[in-house]
DNA sequence: CCGTCCCCTG
DNA sequence: CAGGGGACGG
């Protein structure tokens, strides 16, 4: 038990980068500022959530399979606008399917949707090779399927076709035999399910055996490739099970390997930090064991034990290992990767779409982070919607209610789309409001027209401008009055040195302010930050140990110091109109 | 006088 | 976090 070390501690415990947000150098102003000991971090690792994706990988693709499959049972009501051709068959599965589509797919792009492009000769790793695979059997699939049609079309077409209303908004109706080959595989499929699934009540009972004998071959064929499929994946060529996790082998060179710990469950030993290879130090997650400041009642905790001596400024390992810009990228990717939709998607627009996307043989209909699959009942051609915010998709886009906050709660909208660029709010919503807060990371003291810029779906005016402002003023408010109780109560505690407070990652005061600016450590935190607040706090320090606090306006001075260390806010505040919750669950 | 900011309150 | 009052600067 070591009270002081939460709070003071050497600068270079963990081997950080240098002052860069968001992959960007700071100005000269800033780097002068920054410097010698303020060195941020990309947001990173909390991005990376192994959680997020091992399972959902799999599921992903095994409700993939299993959706093309049930289409075949499916009743055809929901693809075409026509009514149910019987009624006695009410409207059952098509909207649990919907919904399981929605669930199963949006997590991250689908290798069976990636496109029918090349690549199949497999490239690095397992991806693109699997993707060839699931290609080969889907297109295996899609001529079983024609075979079956052929074989069972003239006797079905001799019980007489279906009333017209149950073809019409599909161009050529079940019992065309013309196919369009040229359309979009996604379209083609979709007419096959609906092909398929209208088949078996007009079908004589020979071919409905058949096609009933068939279907069952199928699913169980395709199960069991896809599994096959998968297993390779998921073993890496020396054998060993991958994490399951959810390390990419690709995108993220460094990730951590040890799993995070579950939700709530604090790691009971601080992490071996000098072994982690760089800014590794998992975001929030403090041990609870070394917790300070905010126990008046712990023994003294200052006079310092020798591990968090304050800082000698130690300078920054040179060679840092990784180039940042390109760790930012591929961050953003596996962000986009994760959230599915959200400003995962609206990062990646700012990227060079190739570079990003390694694998993809047409990124523009592979990486689908905004979960287009989503909003739609089945997949169509996601041809039609290469980008975020063509109108086919702002049609479908799921508004955000412009509400208030509900205290605690996340609004329900919330996960649905948290924000589209096309939709102007008329007002703020807490999406807004958690980004602002995210960017009180960097800027203490916004102007109205660096909230303008870095808010660009909000209609400003004079009321929504001074709401944006009222919330940093309360910010402020908050961070002040945390820096001044942890002033003093250092200083009742003994400290005299003002150097000796350090905020930390692991420190009271730390997880007391992420756990405003930051429910949830959807965020890391910069360094940049942690740097402004421990300056605040010495300055706090300083002043109330000397009396000045005698004065009613003692803390002017402060807040004029601390005005001017604003951080330039990273690009992709700007773009994103809310850089999303980035969910664990 | 107006816009900000702070502070207090609910 | 929002509202409202008051201080302050231009």
């Amino acid at each position: 038990m070591d009270p002081n070390s939460s709070l003071l501690l050497g600068p270079a415990q963990y081997p950080t980068e240098p002052c860069m947000e968001g992959g960007r150098s700071l100005s000269p102003r800033e780097q002068s500022r920054c410097s010698p000991f303020a060195w941020s971090q990309v947001p990173s690792s909390s991005f990376s959530d192994p959680d997020c994706f091992g399972d959902e990988h799999i599921q992903a693709k095994r409700a993939r399979v299993e959706t093309i499959v049930q289409g075949m049972f499916l009743s055809p009501t929901s693809l075409g606008p026509g009514r149910a051709p019987t009624g006695d068959s009410p409207s059952r599965p098509e909207k649990a399917q919907g919904r399981k589509r929605k669930q199963s797919l949006p997590m991250q792009q689908d290798p069976l949707e990636a496109g029918p492009a090349g690549n199949r000769g497999g490239g690095r790793k397992g991806g693109p090779r699997v993707r060839g695979q699931l290609h080969l059997l889907r297109q295996q699939m899609r001529h079983l399927q024609q075979r079956i049609l052929r074989a069972v079309e003239p006797r079905a077409a001799a019980q007489g076709p279906p009333t017209a209303d149950q073809r019409n908004g599909s161009r050529s109706g079940p019992w065309g035999a013309d196919s369009d080959h040229s359309q979009g595989v996604e379209k083609h499929r979709v007419s096959e399910v609906q092909y398929l699934s209208e088949g078996p009540r007009f079908l004589p009972a020979g071919a409905r055996a058949l096609l009933e004998s068939l279907k069952k071959e199928l699913t169980g064929a395709i199960s069991q490739a896809v599994d096959s499929v998968l297993q390779k994946v998921l073993v890496d060529p020396s054998g060993h099970l991958t994490q399951l996790g959810g390390r990419f082998q690709g995108p993220v060179p460094d990730g951590r390997s040890e799993p995070l710990p579950p939700e709530g469950s604090a790691r009971k030993d601080p992490l071996p930090l000098a072994a982690l290879p760089r800014r590794a130090q998992p975001p929030g997650e403090a041990p609870l064991g070394s917790l300070s400041l905010a126990k008046p009642l712990d023994s003294p905790r200052y006079p310092v034990s020798p591990r968090m001596i304050p800082k000698p400024y130690q300078p920054p390992p040179a060679d840092c290992p990784l180039a940042v810009a390109p760790a930012h990228i591929q961050e953003e990717w596996i962000l986009g990767q994760l959230l599915g939709h959200g400003p995962g998607g609206r990062w990646r627009g700012d990227l060079p779409q190739d570079s990003s996307a390694p694998s993809q043989p047409s990124s523009k209909v592979a990486l689908r982070p905004w979960g287009a699959a989503k909003l739609r009942p089945l997949a169509l051609g996601q041809q039609q919607c290469p980008w975020p915010f063509t109108s086919t998709c702002l049609e479908r886009l799921p508004l955000v209610s412009p509400v208030k906050m509900e205290p605690g709660g996340r609004q329900a909208g919330m996960d649905a789309l948290p924000f589209s660029a096309a939709h102007i709010q008329e007002g703020l919503n807490p999406g807004h409001l958690k980004k602002a807060k995210l960017m009180f990371f960097f800027t203490r003291y916004p102007s109205s027209s660096l909230l303008k810029a870095y808010f660009p779906d909000v209609q400003f005016n004079r009321c929504i401008t001074s709401q944006m402002i009222k919330w940093f003023s309360n910010f402020r408010e908050f961070y002040y009055i945390q820096m001044e109780k942890f002033a003093r109560q250092a200083i009742s505690d003994g400290v005299t040195n003002p150097k000796m407070l350090v905020i930390l990652r692991d420190s009271e005061l730390f997880r007391a302010l992420n756990m405003h600016y930051n429910k949830g450590n959807d965020f890391e935190v910069p360094d940049c930050f942690l740097e402004i607040a421990s300056l605040t706090l010495q300055e706090f320090f300083k002043a109330v140990s000397s009396g000045k606090d005698a004065d009613p306006s003692w803390k002017k001075p402060i807040y004029k110091i601390i005005s001017k260390l604003d951080s330039d806010i990273p690009e992709i505040f700007k773009s994103s109109s809310y850089p999303q919750e980035l969910f664990r669950n």
